[in-house]
DNA sequence: CCAGTTCTCGTACACCGTACAAGGACTCTC
DNA sequence: GAGAGTCCTTGTACGGTGTACGAGAACTGG
């Protein structure tokens, strides 16, 4: 095992996939063991946040001290890797194999992808601050590496086209995301907490005064529609801008040959 | 002022924005000032990093106790939404106006505001965590929103439209930022940090194992470029793809009519 | 039963954000 | 110049945080 104190000058270290540990397993008085501590992790992370999370209160969920999970695992950092890549697993890589063509399977996982990041609201701030390596992280990757192939585009120009459809999704899911985890902490719906942080904004004059056709329009999206529906929406139409993006490279590239 | 306590509970008092609060000016015996606060804060963010921003410190380098800030601000939280604004304003949206079309201003606004993504790389976790409603955050949004306006896009799709294109953004300098953020702290290149990465990948053989092909590509690409090059060339590329999705977008709409 | 390993725990340290109340510094009025 | 009132700064304290370290409990194999 290694110190946290040594983590950080190590680049080889600065992930816990990047270094042979054995999962130390259970049998001990507690009968603790990493896989409990990791679900135990997603589901107070699920529940309260990642700010809430802290390793004593995880012990204390588990019946133990704070320093037992030390045994098990490193660092704190260690855990939400752990968990990260945990959730990646929750992608369904399986039913993309099953859809028609390339264009189905970038919609199959670019939805699946986002949904996780919803359902977990601590996915998104973790992911942009760890290395994401872990063996489940790196099967989606690779499906995803190979769903581009799949579109003919050349090898140079496929890792634009994976980043542009997949930082599109993760950003697209950080904002869906943390709108979410804002409504529930104020103990609200995200349809009342936007009607909530409208009104807000309409009675600051100086905020108002800046944007004046901005906010028809939202409150003209919003009278037909809930924000779910909104939000599903937006997302299907960008995936066509991305997809009919992509078909285009792909006959500019036919072109030129 | 508002109490810590009392902010969580009114979603109208989660940002700072959403208060009518005069700025206290200085005039006191420290000269304190709650634009020299910001302005340091985002010069120790620059420096040190999102993790390493504390109070006590930011006080001292004020030459003034860590409770003094609390005249000027009634959080740490809103010391971010301070400085997240005032890099918002880095954005120059004058240089979009000049340019020939829309599809250059996307590709200006795109490029400027990934730059300062990576200028900054505490912004991409704070974004991630704050309401971006700061008078120059609003500013861009509303440039977005009217260079999106003038691919003639109808008015349902627009939105669909400019997240495509800004939370790929988004994505993107978040990745890139905080690669290089990692690199900094292991003390490399990112380069150097990037070959370090690699071998200490290979080294793993679980992990190497399960990519085989991917690994190889990697290699190429970075035999050839480094990854400064590398990341502009993606970047652009991408670009690319969301342009010409738009435009195809645009045209389905023409023909539809 | 005993030795050795595997696991758990109590204590402690250095830090964090910030509530509260005392008091210094400046400004304005007479 | 004296006094009042406001503006600003500070010291102290509370309840948290991650985790280093060493003692000791529990379990295992001989």
């Amino acid at each position: 095992m290694v110190k946290a104190a040594d983590r950080a000058k190590n680049p080889a270290r600065s992930s816990v996939w990047l270094e042979k540990r054995a999962a130390r397993s259970g049998g001990g008085p507690a009968g603790l063991d990493r896989d409990r501590i990791v679900a135990a992790s997603i589901r107070m992370l699920d529940e309260e946040g990642l700010a809430k999370l802290s390793m004593r209160k995880l012990a204390t969920e588990l019946g133990v001290t704070a320093m037992s999970l030390y045994w098990y695992v490193d660092t704190k950092d260690d855990i939400l890797e752990y968990a990260m890549d945990s959730v990646y697993g929750e992608i369904d890589l399986a039913a993309v194999d099953a859809a028609a063509d390339w264009r189905d399977r970038i919609r199959l996982l670019a939805l699946d992808y986002r949904r996780m990041l919803v359902r977990h609201g601590w996915m998104s701030p973790s992911a942009g601050q760890y290395l994401n390596i872990g063996p489940n992280a790196i099967a989606v990757g690779q499906k995803i590496h190979d769903t581009v192939a799949e579109t003919g585009l050349s090898l140079d120009r496929r890792p634009s086209a994976m980043s542009a459809v997949f930082q599109f999704v993760y950003g697209y899911g950080t904002v869906e995301s943390q709108f979410g985890r804002r409504a529930a902490e104020a103990g609200m719906s995200q349809d009342e907490f936007y009607v909530e942080s409208v009104n807000a904004f309409r009675d600051d004059t100086d905020l108002a005064e800046q944007v004046e056709g901005l906010k028809e329009i939202l409150d003209e999206r919003t009278s037909h529609d809930s924000l779910s529906v909104i939000w599903d929406r937006d997302f299907g139409y960008a995936l066509d801008v991305l997809i009919a993006g992509i078909e285009v490279m792909v006959a500019r590239e036919a072109e030129g040959a």
